[in-house]
DNA sequence: GTGGTCTAGACCACC
DNA sequence: GTGGTCTAGACCACA
């Protein structure tokens, strides 16, 4: 897996486990692997996959065992939408609107793009 | 002047140059204050502001005349314009655009809620 | 290491690394030392090595890699010597060949010069 | 007159006159404009103007009578020819030389290149 | 540990 | 006066 993209490593494997649950790839209550094994899988420090976890945790959309290991939360695909969407709405779409009528563009401009985009 | 949000202070000063250029504060070929009265009006170490300065110089909106001053470029407005245009397309949108469909919202709910917000 | 010419030292330490990849001191890919190794090293603080680095990064001579260090990009020796080049002759060849032509040097004069200076 | 590339604006001045001294625009002798003259025609500040006639003096290739102006020494023309030579042989020719070397071009290259751009 | 940013204050060349 | 560079030392986020 490459990080690209100059936000923080542990934020695009946030973002990463999200996505996967989002996309169905794990049942709620079901182990994940192991910090360790994720880390290697990742090429990244176990602590930083450790950071992404704890993030996780704190939402709610992990839960930890000790001795045993990370489990998908009851109700995990709920809590993920909840959080993005109010990251979407309280950060993401003020910050997107205020550029967009700065520079100029339109809804409809913005539609078009989206579509040439999704072809 | 303050700066509260968690990005780097130059690249806010840039931004708010960048601003007043796009409200025509600024005109072409206009001496913009020296490094060291603009780093006291907005309580910034001058090495903070010229650091702004200098990424305005490489990207053509400001230049610089030996012993003199910064001024505002030919064209300033334009480079702007197309500086924002182009991170703004190339960063913003493709990860908006995934958000947004991601979460299951469309163009038009995202537009009421633009009203809502300009209102 | 010692700066006694009288261009700025971090433009100094740019062609220093950049001599060192067009000797093949470095590998693509490989790490060089961190910032702080590398200004203990050559007497110089570190935002000053610091300020090297980024100029390098910028024309993809050297990439940076979160929390680990600076790397050796893939084809830096193409790199530096595309802007060796570039700078050669955009900057010191005309203004070689007008000096050359106002003080009535042939280029076969100065070749018996270059191979003196080099014997 | 428009300074724009890096060097010192004085130096350019002085760089200036020496090519006017040898396409012979001045006489051995001839008074040339006041320094006040010069620094409006040129857009410069006087001081910039008089550092460069101080320079000019110092190599003995103007000369001052006070209360009168500058004039045009003796053998001018020779003292520029010889100052520039200097330079060229000592400063030039060897970096000229080393980067040359390094980035693999060789005389002839470099005559073809000569030839192309005094076309 | 790594690099990134910022401040304070110095000195320089240049206009 | 102007900007440019450099140092010393601090604090931060990240791995």
């Amino acid at each position: 897996m490459k990080f690209t993209d100059n936000r923080p490593i542990y934020k695009q494997i946030i973002d990463h486990f999200c996505d996967q649950i989002i996309n169905g790839k794990w049942s709620e209550e079901e182990r994940i692997p192991s910090v360790r094994d994720i880390a290697v899988k990742m090429e990244v420090n176990p602590n930083t996959a450790i950071r992404a976890f704890h993030e996780l945790q704190e939402n709610g959309i992990l839960y930890n065992q000790r001795g045993v290991g990370y489990f998908v939360a009851e109700n995990a695909l709920d809590k993920v939408l909840e959080l993005k969407r109010k990251e979407f709405i309280d950060q993401e779409l003020p910050c997107f609107f205020r550029t967009m009528k700065q520079l100029g563009f339109t809804c409809s401009e913005l539609e078009e793009l989206y579509k040439k985009q999704h072809e």
